[in-house]
DNA sequence: GTCGATTATGTCAGAGTTGACATAGATGGC
DNA sequence: GCCATCTATGTCAACTCTGACATAATCGAC
């Protein structure tokens, strides 16, 4: 019973045990491309995990003024995580931004708006070469049950949604251009 | 210079004056798949925009407390709404609550996961055919400068967009199912 | 040995968002 | 005439998230 954050983080640390820090920039990237938090969100988070039971921390000497603390999951924690992940997803509200752009476009100037798409489409072609790159860093189909699946899967999503977008915005750059 | 949420106001108004009340309706649905804000977020932006000159209203009697107002763009609201079309948008966040389960999903069990992305697909297909159904109620692909083109537009995208997403949910119930 | 980058944890103000609460006229069925 | 539903605007507390601020030990280069 915690918010998706606290989800987001066991999921992390189910994988391996690992200090705050180290959750932050694993939530930068990979993970940051379908799952963000600073250290900031984290922190707290984390706090609230280990008052809930459903994670632990061996404190370590290091750097900082309050030392290194590795946390991982407990028995509780990896329950919890495990019925979370098959329970059906709490429709969060979808805000996409180019999508909004693009149903008030027909009030700019489609020269701009052409400019506007090619930027989009170079920046949607950029992720879809580190998502196969990363892909191909896997075993091919690994077996569900290990963690190289979950990552695959993940991948196969975020290659087919960038392909999906890619073709979006090569229509769109065609529509603008052909009728002036 | 106003919020995004501002911007998909001026963006609804800009196709025909409303009230605010009407405002959420079309937020909810058709816009809702794209953008959405409830009537408690929208009151307080609309009169924000009227303070910044970006918006008008002509109060009509009507039911309720406080009648009725029709807001309008004003000519620099209608000129901020062209700008803000054609500047990149800001890069939110991506958080997707399938592709996080999904990440995690080699911890849960097979046979709950097809149940789960069964689910999935089905509340995928029924968008799909939503947003068939009314892209067949638009002219074929009309030209850009007229409102339809925005509507046309926004819902390609989102027919491609369930495409990709089912043909995800339909990879990840076979991988599922193959080994057991 | 000193300096800068990296590692490391934490708080806090402000913005955005949600859901509940509050009010009340208009409309239509019975 | 009454009642339920729809139309209509508005506030507020709680929660989430972001970016800035704060602190300080470690490590490697020079």
């Amino acid at each position: 019973m915690t918010s998706t954050l606290g989800y987001a983080i066991l999921a992390v640390l189910a994988r391996r045990p690992r200090s705050g820090y180290d959750l932050a920039a694993a939530m930068n990237r990979p993970m940051g491309y379908f799952w963000t938090a600073g250290h900031s969100q984290i922190h707290p988070e984390l706090q609230r995990l280990v008052a809930a039971g459903l994670a632990s921390f061996e404190q370590v000497p290091g750097p900082g003024p309050q030392g290194k603390k590795i946390y991982s999951p407990t028995a509780e924690g990896l329950a919890a995580l495990r019925r979370w992940v098959v329970e059906p997803p709490q429709s969060r509200p979808e805000r996409d931004e180019m999508v909004l752009k693009t149903y008030a476009s027909w009030v700019a100037d489609p020269a701009e708006l052409v400019r506007l798409f090619r930027e989009e489409l170079a920046a949607h072609e950029r992720r879809l070469s580190a998502y196969e790159k990363e892909r191909d860093a896997l075993p091919e189909v690994p077996a569900h049950g290990s963690q190289a699946f979950g990552s695959y899967a993940a991948l196969w999503c975020g290659i087919s949604y960038e392909r999906h977008r890619i073709a979006w915005c090569r229509w769109m750059i065609g529509q603008l251009g052909v009728d002036r």
